[in-house]
Formats: C-alpha cells, structure tokens, sequence
DNA sequence: CGCAAATACTACGTATACGAAGTATATGCG
DNA sequence: CGCATATACTTCGTATACGTAGTATTTGCG
C-alpha cells in the first residue's frame, strides 16, 4: 500500500513545492502569490468573461475564486465594474498595478521554466502534462 | 508563456483534484480526509517519532503538522503521551478510532489505485513518479 | 557547573480552497 | 404576465499549509 500510495504523495509533494517555489518567484518579482499570478493571468486573458467562468478556467469554484477577487482588489491588481449585460455579474480588468506585475512576472516566469527545463526534457514535459491531463479527470466516486 | 505555464498548471490543477477525490473516498470510508489519512499513516508508520519527523516524513512544516495533531486529537484518531526520553517531545500513536480509520481506508485506496490504473500503465505511473521526484528538489532562487 | 545554542512544540496571522446556504436578478414556460 | 428555475455572486464555517515568533527544555562547550 505504501507503493500504491506513492503516485499520490509524490504529486501532492511536487505540487506543493512547486507552488511554494511559484510563491516565492512572484512574491519577489511582483509582489503577488503564484495563485494571484494565475488569477491576473485568468482576468487579463478572458475579457469580459464572468467570475464564474473565470473560475472555471482556472479549476476552482466560485467562492473561491470570489475571495480572491477580494484579495486582488484589496491589493489594487484589479478594477471591477458592472457587466453590461447583467447586472448581477461583474466585468474584470486589470488595474495598472495588475498589469505591472503581469509584466514583472515575466523574467522570473522564465526563471521557473528555465529551471524546469534543467530537470525535465521537452519530450518527458510532454508526457508528464499529458499523464496529468489523464488524471485530472478521474472520478472516484463513480 | 501560456504554453509554458501550462505544466505548472496541469500540475497543480491534477494535485487538486485527486486530493478531493481522495477527501471524498477518505471520508466516505473512513470520516477521515486525505491529509488526515495521510498524516495517520505516517504517525502509525513511525512509531516513537518526534512530531517534527513525521511532519518531515509528509514533506511538510512542523506548525503545519501541529495543527494537524490537534484536530486527529479533537477527533481522537490518535493519543498523545509524553516522550520517554525528551519531555519536550510528544509520542503519538493512533488510538482504537485512528486504527480502525486506517483498517477502512484500505478499500478506499484500493477504489482510488484502481481508478488510476485504469488511466495509467504502470509503465507511466512510475515515469510520472519518477519525473515529479525531480521536480521536488527545483529551487528557483538559488 | 553555567550559559549559549539547538531542539520540540505552540501560537498567531495570512492565504488558499471547498461546500453549503443566502441574496439578487434574469429567463423561460404556461 | 407571473411564477419556477437558473444564474451570478457573496457569506460563513472549516480544513489545510506557511512563516514568524514565543516558550520550554535539553545539549554542548568552556
């Protein structure tokens, strides 16, 4: 069972490394955590998209991406204004902070790749991204 | 970039949905989640440890794994007795709760495991491994 | 022996995420 | 037109994890 449990630790493990590296990254490029990096990501690459689908872009729920929103407004990465279609929904966009720390990301974007890259060829990125894509969808419960 | 941030996502995206698939299972058969699981099984796979090694064993902080005692305490998924030789330390061990917890998970384990295999080979299972070991150690600031 | 340093936890504040429940508003069907 | 339903968010409580700082106790060195 500890062999079996293995694939799932190992992944919890990288992920959470990976993220606090990502933490680390952005916090000392832009100032943002790797989560806020995604979300600013998320916001300026979906115009006009609603939270909700936002959130499901990134793979979270609405009331978590909605608490981030929170934070990134707080932090004045973002603006906020009413969607013109519906009033219930909110129109993103960033601010001139969150576009700022979109473009500080960038070097240590490449640095995190860059150091990817030293450890994992093009083709064994490939197929890992492609064995995780495989488990993204598994449902236990079914 | 987006091509690139692409592996860090999909790994974390994977990481996040296997654990609530392994909440879900847990709590389904056992009450437990997937860290708590977790965390039972290092304390029961390392008899007489410090809390500081098992947190260590699970790849995570102490005041992490602190947190975590209390809430297997308030559960009472494990006991917690003065440390023979050092009185700062605690030793922890599972109480009859903790045990049959573990004992439930089994079946669960097996659910999960077997999902995976269902997606991935063998083969990729230990590729994937392999390749998130070295993702593990990446140090972006150095 | 006695104090500096290490060690074992605990406490606190923050970030992140879930899920359930609540509010407000739009939409569609009869 | 009017109500049932769906949709867009927000709020609340809980779990998880970090990092820093604090407390207590042991260890090691002179």
């Amino acid at each position: 069972m500890d062999e079996k449990k293995y694939l799932y630790h190992q992944l919890q493990l990288a992920a959470a490394r990976l993220r606090t590296q990502a933490d680390r990254m952005g916090i000392a490029a832009a100032g943002v955590s790797a989560a806020q990096a995604g979300a600013l990501m998320a916001i300026a690459s979906h115009p006009g998209a609603t939270q909700r689908a936002i959130a499901q872009a990134l793979g979270q729920g609405e009331s978590a991406f909605a608490t981030m929103v929170q934070r990134l407004l707080a932090a004045d990465l973002v603006r906020r204004e009413d969607g013109l279609q519906d009033p219930r929904a909110w129109s993103l966009s960033l601010s001139q902070r969150g576009q700022a720390a979109l473009t500080n990301l960038q070097q240590g974007l490449h640095a995190m790749n860059a150091r990817i890259d030293q450890v994992l060829s093009a083709a064994e990125q490939a197929s890992l991204t492609e064995a995780l894509s495989r488990l993204v969808n598994i449902d236990v419960l079914s």
